[in-house]
RNA sequence: GCCGCAUUCGUCUAGUGGCCUAGGACACCGCCCUCUCAAGGCGGAGAUCGAGGGUUCGAAUCCCUCAUGCGGUACCA
């Protein structure tokens, strides 16, 4: 029988969508469209105390935002629904009942508070911290007399006390647990709700996932799952713990915020943030689905679709890797260097725009080629072309005097430049360079001293894109007020 | 503590017994280009492949031990 490949992205709702999210949920998505097969979204919402109402919407902005459609889920449906495990509470208790029937699950009536003392008893002794069995054969009596006091049982899985539980990691290989390392653990809280144990195995069995890949953290519960798909009689997907991502020191785990001592910068980890810091979805994309897996010795950019064609499990590191934020930067640069003149003045826009700035498309579009090769993020335009947006510049006067030279001389050269802006024809950038050099000799300068005045007067910085092209683009009005807004400053300064 | 997983330049990685005196990328340094900053070009430094034992004519690659790191050890996922 061919088994079609049906893979599912499974977060809960607990916190925004965070990069560790979005490596998995993109390993996900690639493995699934390389194999044609079928890409789930199932929300696994059983901790109702957990339960963040903005991480839903959060969490599928994100996933559309890079691209990762799902086939089945929230807002598209499928046949496999619900989609969400709270819709599914009942689905969790008929198959808890039916452990219980065949014996291997038992209702257990500890109260957290035993469980607690049990713990620390257990801990302060050296052993083995463990659920201690106390519910597990109970009399007819008993269970009569905790149900009349009216606790709410929770149910446990019954785990061999012999043997092994073994299974296949497909990264890892064959993994051999002994069961008396393994927890009688909670299938159904006392609320009705499953675990997430139980909740996965029942749902990955019904939805017919075929392939699990999930973040190495997992790794250690899987045996418990197993012995829960023995226990049903289900098979077994195929499960796949991908390496966790870590710190960019390539210690610790990446925290979903991690508050830093003074002076250390605070990292980026939600999804939005990238967004909203001004990365490309393509970027991330590609720098996510290198984050774990790779391709060869040399190659490291890929489009989406050479993603879905070249991704391949067997070329997944088995090992954690630190994620590199400056190695992002770079590769962002260079998407943004790929992308269109239109293109990018058409986001570039957008940022401004939403910068409170009042730019025009045409304008920006001009400043476009300008300021590709200058960006690391999209956000960088807001500090180099806020100038072209606004005509109240903010400046120190003391940054229009070039160095070894003076007040006067600043003067002079803001001048002369006024000068020639008014006679140059036709106010374009070679014209304007062909004068400004001819000036500058003239003044008996070298053109980078005597332009650093002139770029501040004009942008109001002493870094900025090409001058003369700026100031044609500004045109010979604008350029002009400018000069005079200089000399004035200086003049007061 | 116990259990599990991992371990190649600062970081991400290539490497599956000889092609490795270990290749690429980011970051870093120098030079060139240059109106600033970038981008680009050229060059450099940077890894006794965690340590120690084996196996083999030959090991980063196979085996064992140890160390370190990470994860788990919840009525959280």
């Amino acid at each position: 029988m061919t088994q079609s490949v049906r893979v599912r992205f499974a977060p809960s709702p607990t916190g925004f969508f965070h990069l560790g999210g979005a490596r998995t949920a993109l390993f996900d998505w690639l493995f699934a469209r390389h194999h044609g097969g079928k890409f789930i979204l199932r929300i696994e919402d059983t901790d109702r105390g957990r339960y963040h109402p903005d991480a839903l919407p959060d969490l599928l902005g994100s996933l559309r935002w890079l691209g990762l459609q799902w086939d089945e889920g929230p807002d598209v449906g499928g046949s496999y629904g619900p989609y969400f495990q709270s819709d599914r509470a009942p689905l969790y208790q008929e198959h808890a009942e039916r452990l219980i029937e065949e014996g291997k699950a038992y209702r257990c009536y500890c109260s957290p508070e035993r469980l607690a003392a049990m713990r620390e008893e257990q801990r302060a002794t050296g052993r083995k911290p463990g659920y201690d069995g106390h519910c597990r054969e109970l009399s007819q009596a008993q269970v009569a007399e905790y149900e009349a006091s009216g606790i709410r049982p929770v149910v446990r899985l019954a785990v061999p006390k012999e043997g092994q539980t073994i299974f296949e990691d497909r990264l890892r290989g064959r993994i051999a647990v002994d069961n008396t390392e393994l927890d009688d653990l909670v299938l159904l809280k006392s609320d009705g709700f499953p675990t997430y144990h139980l909740a996965v195995v029942v749902d990955d069995h019904l939805m017919e996932i075929s392939h699990v890949l999930r973040g190495d953290e997992w790794l250690s519960s899987a045996p418990a799952h197993v012995l829960l798909y023995q226990a049903f009689g289900w098979p077994m997907p195929e499960l796949v713990h991908l390496p966790v991502i870590l710190d960019p020191s390539g210690k610790g785990k990446l925290s979903k915020r991690k508050v830093r001592g003074p002076g250390e910068v605070e990292r980026l980890t939600f999804i939005h943030e990238f967004r909203a810091a001004g990365y490309l979805p393509e970027a991330m994309v590609n720098f996510l689905a290198l984050v774990g897996w790779a391709y060869d010795a040399e190659r490291e950019y890929f489009t989406r679709d050479e993603l879905v064609q070249l991704f391949d499990l067997d070329r997944v590191s088995r090992s954690p890797s630190a994620f590199s934020y400056e190695k992002l930067d770079h590769m962002n640069a260079v998407y943004i260097r790929g992308l269109g003149d239109n293109d990018l003045a058409t986001r570039i826009q957008q940022v401004l725009l939403g910068a409170g700035l009042d730019a025009d498309f045409l304008t920006v579009l001009q400043f476009a080629p300008l300021v590709k090769e200058r960006m690391r993020t999209l956000s960088d335009c807001i500090d180099m072309l806020g100038f072209a947006f606004s005509d109240s510049l903010d400046y120190e006067a003391s940054l229009l005097i070039p160095k070894k030279s003076d007040e006067q001389g600043a003067l002079a050269i803001l001048m002369r430049t006024s000068e020639a802006v008014g006679q140059v024809e036709p106010f374009s950038h070679g014209a304007i360079e062909d004068t400004m050099r001819a000036l500058s000799d003239s003044l008996g300068l070298k053109p980078r001293d005597m332009l650093g005045a002139v770029r501040v007067a004009i942008t109001g910085r002493t870094v900025s894109p090409p001058l003369f092209e700026s100031m044609e683009i500004l045109g010979r009005e604008r350029v002009q007020a400018r000069i005079a807004g200089a000399i004035e400053r200086l003049a007061k300064g």
